[in-house]
RNA sequence: GGGCGCGUAGCUCAAACGGAUAGAGCAUCGGAUUUCUAAUCCGACGGUUGCAGGUUCAAUUCCUGCCGCGCCUACCA
């Protein structure tokens, strides 16, 4: 609604320069202005347009208002500050519209969207860097399908690579297990765990004697070959793992359609068919001297002088790149590398690569949505994955330069709208603080205890299992429920201490802006005041209080009390300071697609959350400041619980995107 | 050394493309509704936005230099 607005507003803005100075303005700025006293929405334009024009830049605003004539949907604009154009809203007609949740999205995107999150190595139990990973990505998703994108959602298994091999190692060097007890071991509730405390002790046993490295060598190439006995007990650890993940991801309601395996992408030689394509591009040359003597190697991204050497590279200049500047694709002893393999994954991604997988289903989510795996031959009948319009990896950001690579790589070959359309979602990492470190039982060294933040190492087993922090939250919110609503059946009180626990939990890790570090504590982790996600949850809790008290529906509640009323009826409540509160809170309900909108551009969830608490915190403001029930005026009575019901409607909406659910009661 | 990022209240974080008086939560202190039950609300305290320059009508935001911190920088994945 608000950002329908704010289009229309723009162009009638932008009609009125192109008539009036004949100039085509290709960006608008507009902003919300400090206090909702000054209007709902700000243009800064007669700032710039000062320069170019020549003339003061309250002239030419003044020139602005008065011409520009009535835009449907405003009241008016002013004219503030030293240039400032203020635009008023008509708070009535707007209220009318939201109330009837009239939200036409007209401008849908077609082509299908790739989202790639959590790509666990399904070696260990899951950690909270983990789940910072999978719950943008799952909410990133969200966000695009409230949009009404179309979107894939991918899970990279890396089964094949050191972090299995390690694990396997341990099985059989550490522990001379056989295939049969291992099998067994995979069959019990929470063998991810066991492997975290697995492959913990393997990195000490490397440790001891360097020459258990070469275990692990071999294990990992037996595993890359396949079709062998350690290959085989790879594979049961890795798929159990996984399964682990999947319930683990799945208690916060995160779904994944399809799960890619390295294993796959070896066996089907995605690689040979990219690593032609980029010997043939002249994105990769073989290396005769020096370090990389015997490698295939890329220019690495970002270091070199000419932007766009579009073009394959010439035949001049390859043996010129520095060797610092070379990126390794294909070792010298014929083995491709991760980046290699992630190239030619991501020409598939695109279509681009002339092969495909085999697919099986996999796991059955409780709802009856299958998710699928790759295997070499697959189901006959499968969806189509794969051959999209646009990618998003979510990736955090200590892999910044692989990814550049790998879009490198694509425009190398010449596919720079496939590169364009290319996103890596990055995110900082989840460490801990040295308290919480303190707290989990681990010695810390005096440098450790003087830094700000200590990076999660599964290498070390240090870190918080994903499944133990819902646990802990759970067990805090079952607590609290369980002295609050004694009359409820245990069933009844675990249900909402989950939905509090999920809460909790999808909201801490969404607060925070990508960019951030989040110093994991447990002490703010755990609390349900102040800034969570049960605080958020809590007024929408209060709102269909009112309405199950009262005895009203609050899904007809909205839309007729619309119908029933006209502009002019509202107009009187939303007149003068008290007024003026109301509307805020309206104007804020109003606002959740606009949000969406940005979250979207700027792949970043954490303005959802924010906005989703705003709300909140307004609607909790109001909630006290009117007791409804008791309101003895019915017609404000009535536009009092049209303004709960359209609040709540918003607030469901914007959780819901986080995934967060609605508890019956709190 | 090079690349990327960060530095804002005691603590944890916001501040959309550069805009109007830099905002929240926590903590601390003081208050509130026998109610739609307080996982709530109101108030107080708290700031030279790391430092120094520059660009601009306007800088937490952009540029340069410095200081401090983190990550990346393997023929690991």
């Amino acid at each position: 609604m608000y950002r329908n607005l704010e289009r229309r507003l723009i162009q009638h803005v932008r009609d009125f320069v192109s008539r009036t100075y004949g100039m085509e303005l290709p960006k608008i700025v507009v902003e919300q202005p400090p206090k909702v006293e000054f209007g709902e929405y700000a243009l800064p334009l007669a700032f710039e347009l000062a320069k170019k024009l020549r003339k003061a830049p309250r002239k030419i605003a003044e020139e602005i208002v008065s011409g520009i004539g009535p835009i449907p949907g405003f009241e008016k604009l002013e004219i503030a500050g030293a240039g400032y154009i203020n635009a008023r809203l008509k708070r009535d007609e707007m209220a009318v519209a939201l109330s009837a949740d009239e939200n036409p999205r007209t401008d849908v995107q077609s082509g299908k969207i790739l989202v790639e999150h959590s790509s666990i190595n399904p070696n260990k139990a899951a950690h909270v860097g983990h789940l910072r990973n999978a719950i943008l990505g799952d909410t990133f998703v969200r966000l695009l399908k409230f949009a009404r994108r179309e979107v894939d959602v991918q899970n990279y298994i890396d089964n094949t690579g050191a972090q299995v091999a390690d694990v396997v190692v341990g099985f059989l060097h550490i522990e001379k297990k056989t295939r049969e007890e291992i099998e067994q071991l995979a069959r019990q509730p929470r063998f991810d765990y066991y492997c975290w405390d697995l492959y913990a002790r393997v990195s000490q046993w490397y440790a001891e004697d360097k020459k258990n490295l070469q275990v692990r060598l071999q294990a990992l190439h037996a595993i890359e070959e396949g079709g062998n006995e350690t290959a085989a007990i790879a594979d049961v650890i890795s798929i159990a793992v996984l399964r682990r993940h999947l319930e683990t991801m799945d208690r916060l309601d995160i779904e994944y359609d399809f799960l890619p395996r390295e294993s796959d992408i070896l066996h089907l030689h995605f690689w040979d068919a990219a690593f032609a394509k980029l010997k043939a591009g002249g994105v990769i040359f073989f290396e005769t001297q020096g370090k990389n003597n015997g490698c295939w190697v890329m220019r690495r991204a970002g270091t070199s002088k000419s932007e766009s050497l579009g073009q394959p590279a010439e035949s001049s200049g390859q043996d010129q790149v520095a060797e610092e500047d070379q990126k390794v694709i294909v070792r010298s002893n014929g083995t491709v590398g991760y980046v290699g393999k992630d190239i030619a994954y991501h020409l598939w991604k695109f279509g681009l690569l002339g092969r495909d997988f085999g697919y099986r289903k996999f796991y059955r989510y409780p709802n009856g949505r299958d998710c699928w795996i790759s295997t070499a031959v697959g189901a006959l009948d499968h969806p189509h994955f794969g051959n999209v319009a646009e990618i998003y990896n979510v990736i955090d950001a200590r892999q910044a330069e692989a990814q550049s690579t790998v879009i490198e790589a694509l425009r190398g070959l010449g596919y720079n709208q496939q590169a364009d359309h290319y996103t890596h979602f990055s995110y900082e990492m989840v460490a801990l603080t040295p308290r919480c470190a303190t707290e989990l039982g681990y010695q810390l060294s005096d440098e450790d205890k003087g830094r700000p933040y200590i990076e999660v190492s599964g290498r070390k087993g240090f870190g918080v299992k994903a499944d133990d922090l819902l646990d802990r939250l759970i067990v805090s919110a079952k607590g609290e429920v369980d002295g609050r609503h004694p009359q409820l059946t245990e069933g009844e009180r675990s249900t909402i201490a989950t939905q509090i626990a999920v809460g909790a939990l999808r909201y801490f890790m969404l607060k925070f802006t990508k960019s951030s570090v989040i110093a994991f504590d447990f002490k703010e982790a755990l609390s349900f005041e102040g800034e969570t996600g049960p605080y958020v949850q809590y007024a929408v809790v209060r709102a269909g209080n009112i309405f199950r008290k009262g005895g009203f529906d609050p899904d007809e509640f909205g839309g007729n009390a619309a119908e029933r009323r006209s502009a002019a009826d509202l107009g009187k409540y939303f007149a003068g300071e008290a007024g003026t509160e109301i509307w805020e809170l309206w104007l804020a309900a109003s606002k959740t697609s606009y949000i969406i909108d940005q979250c979207i551009a700027t792949t970043e969830p954490a303005y959802l959350a924010k906005h989703t608490f705003q709300l909140a915190q307004l609607f909790n403001a109001f909630y006290h400041r009117h007791p409804i029930l008791s309101e003895t005026d019915e017609s404000l009575k009535k536009f009092l619980l049209a303004t709960v019901a359209v609040v709540r409607r918003e607030l469901t909406r914007g959780l819901a995107v986080m995934g967060i659910s609605v508890p019956a009661v709190m």
